[in-house]
RNA sequence: GGCCGGGUGGCAGAGUGGCUAUGCAGGGGACUGCAAAUCCCCGUACGUCGGUUCAAUUCCGGCCCCGGCCUCCA
């Protein structure tokens, strides 16, 4: 079965029809580096993250690129508001940012350009849109002319007059049409500058992608990506940009993420109701549980985040590790992804379907009787686990750590259990039960397996 | 106002013109010294009003409700 990826432009899921085959592009517009990430800048991560894992798989070159943008003004408004050089926070917050989506397992883009040593190229790109006449300098700005392009509009389904009514836009004396928007401003000597032929300023938002997306991937690529709340007017300006720049389309399938919603509100920074990825790893909440609850939806949907969903990822971690624990002693057949898995991805990145498979896998792998039907269960469960970027921990490892432990350490709860064994071998109940109520105490619960075997692992509850 | 999503069993969340996922929670059973884990069984849901159809949760239309974009935002 082929890919097939929703396009916001057109509306449509679509066959993906990659330009080169031998090598798939894809930009996807990354963080704005002044402030910790919170859960839905993860639900994108994650959601490209997928994609990029199986395009890996489906083709034999893929190249992803991210951006970070560590030139605007929300950045020196944190500069100047906690009196801190730009780049100090830039800097961490880059860091931070690496830390949280490395938590969340999410690949590292092939490359992570930085707006800030773009800034040629990007005003490069505004002489020559100047030059085509799809752009004008006024007042130490450079603005493009929106009504410059026919067609302005058309990947968020806008025209210049439905926005006239009603539109809230910033009306400058500088503006011909007040759509049109910045490609360059100027600076004052407090703020981030660079010499251009329109004097010292530095660039309007939308032009770095475009910039960069042509320095790393060409002018026409495959994939742009970004979360919903982008295509308007982040993807559209930059669509406009690059195509009255370059004469040819920008990119090919115009792939956009549903919001994560908190008590069915939207979750965003200027409304505070954030939850940062920081805060809930450092509650205690694995990465892969916060990942895996980020994955249940499918990534177009709206998705409500609440403890409830983080509670249930975890649970299904459990279990998934479970399977995989009992079956220690067997090794993984090579089994491929099974194609049910494969082909609920391939429809547009059907996570909770191919979850829904991995369930069934690890059921097979819990009723297995042989060792040839183990190994393939766990083969498939493995390969189908590691193609969503999960199941990579050791099962031990996770079952042992995958909650808030009590007051025991591993040695302690292992003397225990041992204590406990020598009990149960004189049929002392009394002193097992004992025991066993004593770990129960400290978050540990006991599993006697059918085959004499006693694991524990720190109760999830 | 314009444009765009969504309303599925207690909860989360897929999906389909007739065969009604998956998981969590709940009930029953098997297994177990007791448990836990695991396995088996169970509850029969698709906002609302109409229409099309032999048959609609699934297609079409109206309505209601929730959310998003139109301003920085994944």
């Amino acid at each position: 079965m082929p890919l097939f990826l929703h396009n916001t432009l057109g509306q449509k899921k679509q066959e993906f029809v990659p330009l080169d085959p031998g090598h798939v592009r894809m930009y996807v517009c990354g963080p704005t580096v002044y402030d910790r990430a919170h859960i839905g800048n993860g639900r994108a991560v994650v959601a490209f993250d997928v994609l990029y894992r199986l395009l890996r798989r489906l083709y034999p070159k893929v190249i992803y690129i991210r951006n970070i943008t560590d030139v605007d003004d929300k950045i020196n408004a944190a500069a100047k508001e906690r009196q801190e050089p730009i780049q100090a926070i830039t800097e961490r917050t880059t860091r931070w940012y690496h830390e949280d989506m490395g938590a969340l397992l999410a690949l590292a883009p092939d490359a992570e350009p930085r707006a800030t040593e773009h800034v040629g190229e990007m005003i490069a790109m505004i002489a020559v849109l100047i030059d085509k006449g799809n752009a004008y300098a006024a007042q130490g700005h450079v603005l493009f002319d929106v009504p410059s392009m026919k067609d302005y509009g058309a990947l968020s389904r806008r025209s210049v007059d439905d926005m006239v009514v009603g539109a809230r836009v910033d009306v400058a004396p500088y503006k011909k049409s007040p759509f049109d928007f910045v490609l360059w401003k100027p600076s004052t000597p407090d703020l981030p500058g660079w010499d251009s032929p329109w004097g010292r300023g530095r660039p309007g938002w939308h032009i770095e992608c475009s910039a960069m997306a042509k320095k790393y991937l060409g002018v026409t690529f495959d994939i742009h990506g970004g979360g919903q709340d982008l295509v308007f007017p982040h993807h559209e300006n930059e669509l406009a940009q690059s195509r009255c720049c370059h004469g040819a389309e920008m990119a090919r399938y115009w792939l956009h993420n549903g919001f994560l919603q908190i008590d069915s509100e939207k979750m965003s920074k200027s409304l505070g109701n954030f939850v940062t990825i920081n805060d809930l790893l450092a509650e205690g909440i694995p990465g892969e549980a916060i990942r895996l609850a980020l994955m249940s939806a499918q990534y177009r949907q709206p998705m409500d985040f609440s403890r409830e969903g983080l509670r249930q990822a975890r649970a299904t971690l459990d279990r998934l590790y479970t399977a995989l624990r009992q079956t220690a002693d067997v090794n993984a057949g090579d089994d491929d992804v099974p194609l049910d898995v494969l082909a609920a991805l391939e429809d547009d990145l059907n996570t909770p379907l191919a979850l829904s498979h991995l369930h069934e896998l690890a059921t097979a792998l819990n009723k297995a009787a042989t060792q040839a039907e183990k190994a393939k269960a766990k083969g498939a469960l493995l390969a189908s686990g590691h193609l969503l970027g999960l199941l990579a921990a050791d099962p031990e490892v996770w079952l042992r750590g995958s909650a808030k432990k009590g007051g025991l350490s591993e040695a302690e709860v292992d003397n225990l259990v041992r204590a406990r064994a020598e009990a149960r071998k004189t049929k002392n109940f009394t002193e097992a039960d004992r025991v066993k109520a004593q770990l129960k105490a400290a978050g540990v619960e006991i599993e006697d397996a059918p085959d004499g075997k006693t694991r524990w692992r720190w109760s999830s509850k």
